[in-house]
DNA sequence: CAGTATCCTAGATGATACTG
DNA sequence: CAGTATCATCTAGGATACTG
């Protein structure tokens, strides 16, 4: 069969299913969210963003930078001091995830008790 | 305000922690969404939500279900006849899934051409 | 401090075939 | 039509150790 176009064409659905491409995986909506309060040094960021391995925290940083929605500053400093900001693109994703946060915020008890039973029936 | 449960206790750094452990996944934000435009059958929505196969569609209406977003109704017939809808907490999220949904749209070039450039680099 | 570099696993996703 | 049941795959994510 005939190769697709090189450019593929992803054809989205809808704007939502554009987005999710962007900011899929479990610690991107996270880091543009916390970085939305403010530029922060890397340290920082892995501090609040609990949970987080090195690994995954630069690397989502890199395809954040990649995205245009991260820029990343470094000021040659030693010791090293880097340090992160949304571009405007970021903080518009920012501002479309707040929302979520409200959500859930004002249902965290209900999220709570669901994840709950997930746990009893997973053992 | 104290801990409720010693045992799991998730503690969510914050709302959108909350919410991302609801709706994590490739499928579920795209399924809420759908529905939220209105009732759908099974296979409708099969349809709707593009590439989705029956398994994973299945395994996340049960889990939408099961999170008090979605409702199933069978309407005991022959031909079988199911349909899907979204409780009112299912409306609500869809209502904060909104303004991604626009974030999309309107920034649907530029993240078509990260896509793009994501493949590059991984070929 | 701000990263790299490896190795490894669970769980999420996909393909295919079958059924009431 | 609306699902189940298996099997196969894949990759996001995690653990650990090291470095300029």
């Amino acid at each position: 069969m005939a190769d697709i176009e090189p450019t593929s064409a992803p054809a989205f659905t809808c704007g939502l299913d554009a987005t999710l491409r962007i900011i899929a995986g479990k610690w991107k909506p996270l880091i543009v969210y916390f970085l939305a309060q403010g530029p922060c040094r890397y340290g920082e960021l892995r501090r609040a963003v609990r949970g987080v391995s090195d690994k995954m925290l630069i690397q989502q940083l890199k395809e954040l930078e990649a995205e245009g929605i991260v820029r990343r500053t470094d000021h040659k400093e030693v010791p090293p001091r880097v340090d992160y900001t949304l571009t405007p693109l970021g903080h518009s994703l920012a501002e479309a995830l707040a929302p979520l946060c409200v959500w859930g915020s004002d249902n965290m008890a209900a999220v709570a008790r669901v994840l709950a039973e997930r746990e009893t029936w997973s053992r």
